[in-house]
Order: structure tokens, then sequence, then C-alpha cells
RNA sequence: GGGUGCUUAGCUCAGCUGGUAGAGCAUCGCCCUUACAAGGCGAGGGUCGGCGGUUCGAUCCCGUCAGCACCCACCA
């Protein structure tokens, strides 16, 4: 045996060893036991949070594996809709082609042939990080008996009227040119501005002023409100405004939901391109004027020098008119929050449109009870706040995209428009005797990619047919994941486990923190500051951590920043550390905290540590291999290290039972170490002769200490 | 505007529902000692964010202030 641990001489061999065995699939006839893996996006590969996620899991599926549980750790991967359109429509740009260039077949053809790709890395990287997967039964959200499920869930909830279609306000990204539920919206302050303009009233006897961020919105304007209790306004309401330059005259209205205090308390309406204008519309029956393309440019609807603008083109135009016809009253510096969407970055305008919803409340209502009446309990606690706050405040879920990549929605359409939903166009003709004289054309959208992963507690285990695997594993004992998503997805498992399982579809949920870099900052690519887990595992050397950086970036600008930062942090490459000491590393870490900073020399600390326990090894093999089986009389030191061993025994147990993976890491640490080590196979040594050592040499050493 | 979390040694973090603080790394000594120098022995280092309160006693409970981070929300 080496001298020293090397890592890269043992860990592929096991776990080949283990795979070829089939070891990690459910053993004996124990209870079950089963975790499903959070399926990672086959965007790319995994990261530093798909390593740590992975290594929570598996201690805790190796550990009921050896208590001789029936342990099931479910694997798979989620089609990750938009994220992983973008990542081939990259692709396609970098080749000088745009998706509508291959068309739709060809093109989810190419995303399939990407799936193939950055599916089978992440097989190799979860491999290689030695997490014991069950991979015969491994499963994608976009498989035949995912997507039956999806198909299936789909129908019922249609025919149960809590799926409907209609025309309302959405999120729209006009970059990607899909709607996007609210969930994918991500708003931040930005600098921005406060025009305040004159709206002169029809009776020709002075103006309003109202403000806007969003100067362009004027021209879909079909109403100025004022609070009804607003003495500076009340003889004006039920008056008339004539919209400067579009001409129109529109009604001043009074609705409390305007804020006298607020600027000159006027507020101008937009049904159609704003959330609260909407709702005001509805209230006061205004008509709606769509100004706007799914480029987010003016359509037809506004005067004819505005029409095929961008929004932001126009925006400076209206200004600019609204000057030159003196009815620019003030600009004001103002923090305007600036709907983004979480995918493209792009702003995200409130549009007209067509989508599917889920009517949520009759699902929320016992998803909130399973997590009140504690039948699932988050863990850390604290977290089941987080998930009220959502859920007593949840919205309809607007679950169609303008996608090409996912889940086609199983509704088809005649040339009269009436819809049909079915699990396919021969099942819907039988269903409602359409015979072939009449067409039926399919919904273009796609699903949500969060609808098929809301499944996956049930979907994976073969659902919706009857199977062994869903009796014995469902419910699963824990969810492990992130607390980023906890209403995009475990909200969601929640709700349709119970609707479609009637039980919940876990009985834990493990919120772990959300690994970070050495300063706290969240690892991504245009930061350049992530690591590759397997670059930790087998280490990289300088120059090729800077390529790997700084390649195939978005910006290439930022390039030399990142540069800087990586010889700076890692002057010498990344030392090969071995996946164990990456995963004792991550358990380590596994404290209840939400932000996990994740510095180089902490693994360092525990590659020694794997380092010992090989040469503990060495050390007992050497020393006991000429042993017999004789009955062995046991000496203090025995008694002693045995007592230790039971009580750090008893610790282990309680850590795993309350997922604190850092205190279970300690207590294996300090043991093996500060007791097995240093002092237990110390004691079965043989005392130094004095003769053979000086004092000096002595002093200070464990063996003159005995 | 609501809500959550954090503030403990130079750094990263523990501290088990209260008894004057621990680990790893880093620093400094001394040791090439046949399991391991990826090691051993030893040392230094903290008024546990500030201020009040409860208590015989508070890092741990309560209040308050400050700073940091995050989540949700429709103020034009």
């Amino acid at each position: 045996m080496d001298k020293s641990y090397r890592p890269e001489d043992i860990e592929q061999r096991v776990y080949a060893r283990w795979e070829e065995n089939d070891w990690f699939a459910p053993q004996g006839d124990g209870e079950p036991y089963c975790i499903m893996i959070p399926p990672p996006n086959v965007t790319g590969t995994l990261h530093m949070g798909h390593a740590f996620q992975d290594t929570i899991m598996d201690a805790l599926t190796r550990y009921h594996r050896m208590r001789g549980h029936r342990a099931l750790w479910q694997p798979g991967m989620d089609h990750a809709g938009i994220a992983t359109q973008m990542v081939v429509e990259r692709l396609l740009n970098a080749e000088g082609k745009s998706k509508h260039d291959l068309g739709r077949d060809k093109f989810v053809e190419r995303v399939w042939q990407w799936k193939e790709e950055s599916g089978g890395q992440i097989a190799r990287q979860t491999r290689r990080l030695g997490a014991s997967v069950d991979w015969s039964r491994d499963r994608f959200t976009m498989d035949e008996g995912c997507s039956a499920a999806v198909r299936k869930v789909f129908i019922d909830l249609y025919e149960e009227g809590l799926i409907y279609r209609g025309q309302r306000l959405v999120n729209w990204d006009p970059v990607l040119h899909t709607a996007l539920s609210d969930l994918e919206v991500l708003s931040e302050d930005e600098p921005g501005k406060l025009w305040h303009f004159r709206y002169p009233l029809a009776s020709g006897d002075g103006h309003l002023v109202v403000a806007t961020t969003r100067p362009e919105t004027m021209l879909g304007d079909s109403a100025v409100a004022v609070h009804p209790d607003d003495e500076r306004y009340r003889q004006l309401v039920g008056q008339a405004i004539v919209l400067p330059i579009v001409g129109r005259s529109i009604p001043i209205i009074a609705d409390d939901y305007v804020d006298p205090e607020f600027g000159t308390g006027c507020v101008k309406i937009t049904p159609a391109h704003d959330f609260n204008d909407y709702d005001i519309g509805q209230r006061h029956d205004l008509p709606m004027y769509n100004i706007l393309t799914d480029d987010a440019a003016l359509n037809e609807e506004v005067p004819e020098h505005y029409r095929g603008l961008d929004r932001f083109v126009a925006r400076d135009q209206i200004v600019a008119e609204f000057e030159e016809l003196g009815l620019l009253d003030k600009i004001e510096d103002y923090t305007v929050k600036i709907p983004r969407g979480d995918r493209s970055h792009a702003v995200v305008e409130p549009y007209l449109t067509d989508q599917w919803y889920v009517k949520i409340e009759p699902l929320a209502k016992p998803a909130i009870e399973a997590v009140e009446t504690g039948r699932i309990r988050f863990v850390p606690e604290n977290w089941s706040k987080t998930y009220f706050e959502w859920m007593y405040n949840i919205q309809d879920w607007c679950i169609s995209r303008q996608l090409w990549w996912g889940h086609r929605i199983p509704a088809w359409y005649d040339a009269e428009g009436n819809v049909y939903v079915g699990h396919d166009e021969t099942a819907v003709r039988d269903r409602h005797g359409i015979g072939d004289d009449v067409e039926l054309t399919q919904d273009t959208d796609v699903l949500d990619t969060w609808f098929s992963s809301a499944l996956w507690p049930f979907s994976t285990l073969g659902w919706p047919e009857k199977s062994a695997a869903l009796e014995e594993f469902y419910p699963g004992n824990v969810l492990v994941t992130g607390f980023d998503i906890i209403f995009f997805w475990v909200a969601r498992m929640i709700m349709m486990g119970l609707k479609f399982m009637g039980d919940v579809p876990f009985h834990e949920v493990y919120i772990h923190g959300l690994i970070r870099d050495q300063d706290g900052q969240k690892m991504s690519k245009s930061k350049g500051n992530v690591l590759d887990p397997l670059d930790l595992i087998d280490g990289i050397d300088l120059e090729a951590l800077v390529a790997k950086r700084t390649a195939g970036m978005m910006q290439d600008h930022l390039a030399p920043q990142i540069e800087k930062a990586t010889r700076k942090h890692f002057p010498n490459g990344i030392d090969a550390y071995g996946c164990d000491a990456l995963r004792m590393t991550f358990s380590s870490l596994a404290t209840t905290g939400r932000d996990i900073r994740f510095d180089v020399g902490r693994i360092e600390g525990y590659k020694n540590f794997c380092n010992k326990l090989w040469n503990a090894a060495r050390y007992v093999l050497m020393n006991t291999e000429s042993l017999n089986d004789g009955e062995i009389e046991l000496s203090a030191a025995d008694r002693w290290i045995r007592a230790r061993l039971d009580r750090a025994t008893r610790d282990m147990h309680r850590h795993i039972a309350t997922y604190r993976l850092d205190l279970a890491a300690q207590a294996i640490y300090e043991f093996t170490w500060h007791e097995f080590c240093d002092w237990y196979l110390e004691l079965s040594k043989p005392v130094l002769q004095s003769d053979k050592a000086s004092p000096e040499q002595q002093r200070g050493t464990r063996r003159t200490l005995i």
C-alpha cells in the first residue's frame, strides 16, 4: 500500500464495482427509504451547488442503506424548457443561424441532441462524485412516462375546471417571445425618470398633470384616475381629457387605488400594459388599447409616426414630442423597479395574450394544511414561514410558454376555435366524435418546465400506471433542496402530490444553504467565479482554469477581470483533492446557514483527513494481518476506544436525524483523528528505548508521554 | 411597504432550548519519530455587534439600536 492516500487510484475503480454489482438498487426487505433527486437541468454541467446537494443526499441514502433500509435514491434530469432552449439557440446563433432557419421539428431534434450531450456529461459527473443513485431507474422529465403523467394531469385538471385558458395580462418577455409566470420575473431597482405630462382637459379649461415611468404607454391610455375623495379633482370626475399625440378623448374617473399623496394625485390608466391599470380598467369597463407587438415595438394601434418603433426609442420620442407641444411639465430622477425575465434579463412587458392557467387556490389549500398539521416538516423549521407567506397569497399559475422545447400542450382547436383537450388527436376525435373531415390543430405552446417537475415524486415511480415502486416509495422520506426553489418546485410538488396521489410527496423538506464563492458572491459564469466540482477532485492547472472560466463568455469585456481574479485566487491552479475530501468538506459546510462560502482552503484539511484515515488503516492492517482469531482479552485502551466509538456512533445517529451533517462530519473527524489515531493507535505502539533517542528528540513526542 | 436570516479568534464556521467560549485553516516554538511532515507535541489569540432588561449567573432568553444579506409586494 502506498504511503499516502491517492484518491485517483481508488475512486473510479470502486465506483465501477459498486455499480456493476447493482449495489445502489434497493436491497433486502427492510423499511423503504426514498429520496428523489432534484433533477438537474440539462443546460450544461453540474456546479458546486449540485455537488453539495448530492453529497447530502448520498450521505443520507448510504446511512439508511447501511441501516438495512431499502434505500432508493431516484436519479433523473430536467428538460428545463426556457433555459435549455436558450442554450441551444445561442449555439445556433454562433453558427450564424436562428431557430427559425431550422423550423420547429428540426430545432427540437437539435435540442434532443444537446440533451444527450449535456445529460451524458451530468451523468459522468454524478458518477465521479460517487453518488449512489439507482441508475437503472434514471428518468428524464420529457421521457415517455413523464410525458404521459404530464398529459394525464393536464387533462384531469382541465376537466375539473382547474386549468383554463384565458386572455389576460401576462408578463411578456419580448426577447424570448413567451409569457412568464410571476416567479420568473425579477424586479430590481434601477435608476430611472418620472416624467410629468400635462393632459389637456377636453373643456379646454386647463390640464391635469400625470406622472409616468413609461411614457410610451400613454399611447394606450384610456382614462385618467383620481381618488374619489380628492377635493382638488372631485368636480372633474366624469369630464374628459384629450390625450395628446393620439387625440383620443378619455374620461377622468375616480378610483381609490389612487394615492392622492403621490405626485399630483392623477394617474394615467393604460389597461393593456399595466397590471394595476388592468384591474382599474376592469372595474370601470375601460377599453383596452394594445399598442405593442410581440417584440415590444409599437403596433398599428398608435399614430403612424410611432408604428414599428422599439418601445425605448418611442419613449424618447414621446418625451420630445410632449416637450415640443409644451406639455412636458417636468422630469424627475426616480428609482424604478424594472421587471426582467430571470433567464433573458430582458425588460418584461405586461402584455395581453391568450394563455393557459392553473386555478391554484383549490390546490393550495390542502398544501397549506399539510405543512400546518405537520404532515410535512421543514428543516430548519422557519422555512415553513416562507412557504406560508407565498401560499397564502398565491396567484393563478400561468403554465403556457411560447417555446418549442417542452411538453406540448395537449389541446386541439377546430376552425371555429373550439378547444378539445386529450392525450392525442385520435383520442380527442374519438372522445368528441370529430370526423376526419374536420381539421384539428394542436396548440403550439408548451408547458412551463415546472409543471412536469411538480409531478416528479410520482411520475418517476411509474404513475399514472400502477407500479410496485409507487406503492413502496411514495411518499418519499425527505426532499433535499435549496430555498431558492421553495415556490417554484417544493410548493407545487406538494400541491400536485396531494391532488393526484392523495398524499404528501415527502414528509420532510431539508432546506440547505446555497454555495457561494469565498467572498460570499453567488457563483456565476459572468462573474467568472464558478468552480467545477470535478476540478476540485481531479485538479486543474492555472492556465486551464483561466481558459475555462473565460471561454464562451456572453460579455467578452469581462474576461480580463476574470482572468486577473482567477490568477490571484489560484496562483497555482487547483490541487487534486479527490472526491471524498470534497464530500467531507461539503458535509462540514452543511450548517443551518443560508449562504455557504466555499473557500478552497477548507478542503485541504479534509484531504489530510482522508490521508489520515488511509494511514490509520494501513497501520491497523500491518499490525493485525498476522493475528489469528483466538480469544482476545480487551485491554483498558480497547475498552476505552470502544466506549468512545459508541458515543461517536450515538452522536452520528442524532446528527443525521436532525440533518446536521456538519456536526456529523465533525464527530467523525474528532473521533477518528483525536481519539482513535492520537491515542488508541499510539497506545498500541511499544515505548521507545531511551538510549535510542536523545532527550531533545523525545521531548514533545507522544511515545514518551505514554 | 411587509417578512426572514446573519453579526463569536486573522479567515471560514460550531456552540446541543442559560453555568464566564470551541474546531479547521492561518500564525509562532520544538520535533525527519518505520501508519501518516498531507505528520507529532506545544503556544499565542476572542470585553461572543452596541446599549438596556430578566436571572444567583447570558454568547445562548426579552427589548432596543446599528450594520450586512436575502425573500415577497401593483404606488403611477
